[in-house]
DNA sequence: CCATTATGCAACCATATAGTTGCATGTCAA
DNA sequence: TTGACATGCAACTATATGGTTGCATAATGG
């Protein structure tokens, strides 16, 4: 989890991951066309987006060619998606009831 | 959008916005409760959420109040499940056929 | 007023991260 | 074999990050 939502947070990853979405099957020289940054650079940020499972890839000779992996993510983040959208709708009488809740004057702070 | 990814790339951060979601309105000193760090600690990590639009608080006397804010996951998240589930849909075919593909130039020694 | 409580601000430290460069390895084609 | 190409590995640097401690500020309550 902690390693899908860190490769997500980095614009350049998500960049790459843009680059696989539009046409799957790229090799690193593929990706670091146009990219600016050295092939390292790219080849490390694919390293991460690899270990998130956000990436997969397969060897064909001497290129790898990296391939979007879906999965991990309508997994994951379904859940986080869900869960705030619970929180969404609680929202709309919790948010409301907290804040009266909490703004009598003295303690009782603790709602129900 | 690099916010709210990074936000939710630490355990600490996702157990504070477990807590706000059991229970909204809770205080700096509230949420410090069992948590094992120190309060300035966890000021932080409620900072980097707040940046993030994925807390918001409310001010009453000395008091600070958080709740959780659903609405950026929900715009932001989604997009990007969305687009993978594109891809998702897209891989079924798309990868074979690019497989395929990229196998069509030389040797024969990966089979299809 | 004074003590207590809730928070903020700043400096500091250790480690992680994003990026680099240089070199090694392995595969393809002539 | 030889050279060119695709990638990997390792070392290094600058900065960001997660965490700490200490002190400052501001509201609450007796």
């Amino acid at each position: 989890m902690t390693d899908v939502f860190h490769a997500l947070a980095d614009e350049s990853r998500r960049l790459l991951l843009d680059r696989l979405f539009e046409k799957g099957g790229q090799s690193l020289t593929d990706l670091c066309e146009g990219f600016p940054m050295s092939r390292q650079g790219v080849a490390k940020h694919l390293g991460i987006l690899e270990k998130a499972n956000l990436v997969s890839v397969h060897w064909q000779g001497r290129t790898k060619l990296h391939y979007l992996n879906p999965v991990p993510l309508g997994d994951i983040v379904h859940r986080w998606v869900g869960k705030f959208e619970d929180a969404r709708i609680a929202a709309l009488t919790d948010f409301k009831d907290q804040v009266e809740d909490n703004q009598k004057p003295k303690q009782e702070k603790r709602r129900a």
